[in-house]
DNA sequence: CATCTGACGACCG
DNA sequence: GCGGTCGCCAGAT
């Protein structure tokens, strides 16, 4: 199985903005659904510019577990993502891939 | 081939 | 909010 097709959006995902392994999954109509998200990015190769920190659980949760968790806080805040009660922001920051983009008007940080 | 292990998420008590 | 169940499936052992 080649994960390039999630890695290839995962780039897309803009500084300030995060998307959920769910939608990740519903956009590219992934058969295993959230799950196949997580293990495509279990297995993201380091160093190629894919920002994996953007990628966070349902409600905004940090999934990962120490000592990755903390460096994706870390991350996301340093580019100006806000988390509320260790917990992203989304209706701040989720970030909807083109197609399903429309008609929304989110606020912007 | 059998089992185990996860960067998930919806649902329920 | 917290913990358990279940569906899901690619790799590792």
């Amino acid at each position: 199985m080649s994960w390039a097709p999630v890695y290839r959006l995962v780039k897309r995902i803009p500084r300030g903005r995060v998307i959920t392994y769910g939608q990740l999954a519903r956009a590219l109509r992934l058969a295993g659904g959230a799950r196949t998200v997580g293990r495509a990015m279990a297995a993201c190769p380091a160093g190629r510019g894919i920002p994996w920190h953007r990628i966070v659980g349902a409600g905004g949760r940090i999934l990962l577990r120490e000592p990755l968790a903390s460096l994706q806080r870390r991350l996301l805040e340093s580019e100006g993502t806000r988390l509320v009660a260790g917990r992203v922001d989304l209706e701040r920051h989720r970030w909807q891939p083109r197609a399903a983009r429309r008609a929304h008007s989110q606020t912007q940080p």
